[in-house]
DNA sequence: GATATGGGGAACGGTG
DNA sequence: CCACCGTTCCCCATAT
């Protein structure tokens, strides 16, 4: 490859991550304790308006539950998230066994989620640029953060209810048997994929009509 | 040479 | 029972 271009490559690169660390600095925060990362908080809503054991929901995973304990910062095994500020009152964080919080568990048979349409949700998720990014939507093109690519395969993992922990190397597996069927392909540069048109074309239709408020 | 990333075979598991 | 869709392990190739 000429070498200039394999220069510009380097700093477009370059450029991109401190891109995405920029939006992460000042979107989120880092915690302590279990908690690897956080949301803003208006991606959080109550399980109902007056239990004071409130449950949290991510609106982009309805398919997983998380609890918030704002004073110990004591969180739930199964939470991935939690905010990273805090004008909540103090609530325990002891739930129901069988409580049912609305877009899980509930009326609707629960659709298995694929990798693809995770990863898909991550990229509409601006919460989530840190690991990964869009860079050209259009061409369904997009990219994983070299520093936070485990921490996305991780939540993958628990979104899955793995009995082992997902790693990068262990999803990009998953992924390339993609490239067979086509839904994503591999493209030349580093730790970036494209979607298939028509997948995106099907996901982009799909996804945004599936809010739960 | 060390490390990161990419590739694929193969056995296995969960689910519908 | 079967197919699908990963998951897990492992080994190797290539790039940085």
């Amino acid at each position: 490859m000429n070498p200039v271009v394999e220069d510009l490559e380097v700093i477009m690169e370059f450029l991109d991550e401190q891109q995405q660390a920029f939006v992460f600095d000042n979107e989120t925060s880092l915690m302590s304790g279990a908690c690897s990362f956080s949301v803003p908080l208006e991606n959080w809503q109550p399980h109902s308006d007056t239990n004071r054991n409130a449950v949290y929901q991510e609106i982009h995973f309805p398919s997983q539950r998380y609890t918030f304990n704002p004073c110990g910062h004591s969180i739930s095994a199964d939470c991935v998230y939690c905010p990273s500020y805090s004008p909540v009152p103090d609530f325990s964080s002891t739930l129901p066994p069988d409580y049912m919080i609305r877009g899980f568990n509930s009326d609707k048979r629960k659709r298995k989620v694929r990798l693809f349409q995770f990863l898909f949700e991550m990229l509409e998720d601006p919460g989530m640029r840190h690991c990964i990014w869009w860079i050209q939507p259009s061409r369904g093109l997009f990219q994983f953060s070299s520093q936070n690519k485990e921490k996305l395969a991780e939540i993958w993992g628990r979104r899955k209810g793995n009995r082992k922990m997902m790693t990068y190397q262990k999803m990009a597996r998953a992924l390339r048997n993609y490239s067979r069927t086509g839904e994503i392909t591999k493209v030349k540069r580093k730790l970036t994929y494209q979607f298939n048109q028509q997948v995106i074309n099907r996901l982009q239709g799909g996804v945004r009509t599936s809010s739960f408020n």
